[in-house]
DNA sequence: GTAAGTGCAAACGGTTTGCAGCCTC
DNA sequence: GAGGCTGCAAACCGTTTGCACTTAC
């Protein structure tokens, strides 16, 4: 346990929303803590390994990355600050397994994603992102 | 109207699966078509954006494309060849706008992909990607 | 003839990696 | 003291772009 890793850690526990790994970064620089990016992508990288952390993929293509609860998930998540609540559909599960075994497909997953501006983004009107 | 494009056109014609842009342009060369990378890019970049061809993000990042029906669908992909499957749930539609809603979210948009192994793939055994 | 399309190679942006040094236990 | 972790910078990989040349009409 190294104090760079405390550091990660302890923002992921803070945040509720997604954040890439430069964004992560950057907010660790911020207060102050001396650490590399190369360090902050290793050590996400082993914690989605791990199941501690969920990988995203924002539809810009960036990996975004937050702390989540271990079963199977998806989110909703906004497009402008990252925002996200888990959000579980046994039915759509259901539904894609059965469609799945339908056309003679195995070894099934599949990746849901729900995008939107949350209500605090579309209040405060067009910021980036 | 190039001979470039109409390669293009062409061979898009003949997939029914998803492929890369880099992909596709081996495939090309191997046919003997001259034609660069960046064309290939650039042509199905237009193509994406007319609705002519549909993209999707496989699992590991890279970008694959098809030739598709230009209403809203989404697809049961096979991860080792690609070979798709257009499938429309208007239930899930419907339930993700309704879940956005109730959060507050707007402007709301989702990616469903559902990734297994074609019955072709399952047979041929451990073939790559 | 002219505007659009093309190829090349360089730039780009996010991510990964090799390696030497540092830190934790 | 030893192994793992870190930082840096370079490498990587898919994708985009600037620019001079070519092509289709």
């Amino acid at each position: 346990m190294t104090h760079q890793r405390r550091a990660i850690v302890s923002i992921l526990g803070e945040l509720q929303s997604f954040q890439s790994a430069q964004e992560i970064h950057a907010l660790l620089k911020e207060r102050g803590e001396t650490i590399g990016l190369a360090t902050v992508y290793r050590y996400l990288a082993r914690m989605v390994k791990s199941g501690d952390v969920d990988v995203m993929n924002r539809e810009d293509g960036e990996s975004v990355y937050m702390r989540c609860s271990r079963q199977h998930h998806h989110h909703l998540a906004c497009r402008r600050c990252g925002r996200a609540i888990e959000i579980g559909g046994p039915a759509i599960e259901q539904w894609a397994e059965q469609l799945a075994a339908q056309h003679g497909y195995t070894d099934v997953t599949h990746a849901l994603e729900i995008f939107g501006v949350c209500p605090d983004c579309a209040e405060s009107g067009g910021d980036t992102r």
